[in-house]
DNA sequence: AGAGTACCAGACAGACCGGTATACTCACCG
DNA sequence: CGGTGAGTATACCGGTCTGTCTGGTACTCT
């Protein structure tokens, strides 16, 4: 038991939400995993919504820290550094998928947390984008990789497509670099929305 | 109001837990929308998780339609007209992605439904590598551009990248055809667990 | 005519939900 | 030393959830 009663609310938070499922979790489960009272939990957020929002904005905090950690020596060089993380953390026994796909899911399309799962898609779009050096085509299919892998996940943990969606992202890697050293422009960028 | 009690409850959970989600959807919703007692609902399924699955036993039969009805002239016909199909579905604002995909998050690991999501990925798997005349990686790659598009129309509903999933079955259906004619192997057969 | 069946309407139980209110402790700080 | 703010514990609110039960109705088959 350590920190203010906050952070201990926002991690037990984070636990149950990803683990167990946002709307199955109730605010006892919170409060008693944190070890704080209810009270407290109503003087630091405005509502369950609220916690949620919350527990989203630090898994974006999260994903900001592993790109940010990424190398950048190459086109594509993070990229394929983040899928091989992430065929890698689809191997750990508590790996349940992507957040912001599971929240999308349970929340349904009018929920406050919205805002924070547009961010993160957003972000993620924009960071294959400028580590393809704008190849907007291939990094659309980045996208579809990525969550090609998180759905998998869900749909069914334990098969090998998380991997599989890796070495399609090695692929179209390799295509993008083979484009800017080679002049053949296949295709015009295609924005996220 | 028609058909019996059994077939319009089936039809309202159908409605009901596909766009307003499962967990979302009390049982007397379903019942009001059907127009049936409480009790002809317990007289016909055992529980709600009873009436879930079979609802996504409903959809894998819709599934089974849509497949039978696929042509099957060429190798890879069959998908590309899948793809199709799913991208034109996707302009339709009552879609909110795959059944089997938002059970899946919305009920985790342990339902009693999961028996028939996974027949779910297993069908689709098969048809895949069917399809694809045995090419397995191919079919694999296929699953994952089909999930990435299931799970993009719930992250970023509106956006594009259904499309872009189904622009990239398109050429990887391109990419076997080349393989059968030439008899260049390029991998072995991937089975999806 | 009578039995059986399928159905309807709705009350009810017991658990759980998010959220509020009350009353108390304790540490820090001017 | 006295007040202030943060935290604690717990009772409670109205509402909703799944599931059961009672009682009554309509139709069909023999």
């Amino acid at each position: 038991m350590s920190g203010s009663a906050r952070e201990r609310l926002l991690e037990a938070a984070s636990d149950l939400f990803y683990h167990e499922g946002i709307t199955t979790t109730g605010i006892d489960r919170v409060i008693a995993r944190a070890q704080v009272a209810k009270a407290s939990l109503y003087n630091n957020f405005a509502s369950k919504d609220d916690l949620v929002t919350a527990y989203l904005e630090v898994e974006l905090a999260r994903v900001e820290q592993v790109l940010a950690a990424l190398p950048r020596d190459t086109v594509g060089g993070a990229t394929l550094a983040l899928f091989d993380d992430l065929a890698a953390a689809a191997q750990r026994p508590d790996f349940v998928g992507c957040p912001f796909l599971n929240a999308a899911v349970e929340l349904g399309g009018d929920a406050p947390a919205r805002r924070v799962i547009d961010a993160f898609v957003a972000r993620l779009a924009g960071f294959f984008l400028e580590d393809l050096a704008g190849d907007g085509a291939r990094a659309t299919q980045l996208l579809v990789c990525y969550q090609g892998a998180m759905a998998a996940q869900r749909l069914t943990p334990g098969s090998s497509l998380v991997r599989a969606a890796r070495d399609m992202a090695h692929k179209i890697v390799e295509a993008a670099r083979a484009r800017t050293t080679s002049p053949t422009v296949t295709s015009a960028p295609t924005p996220v929305r």
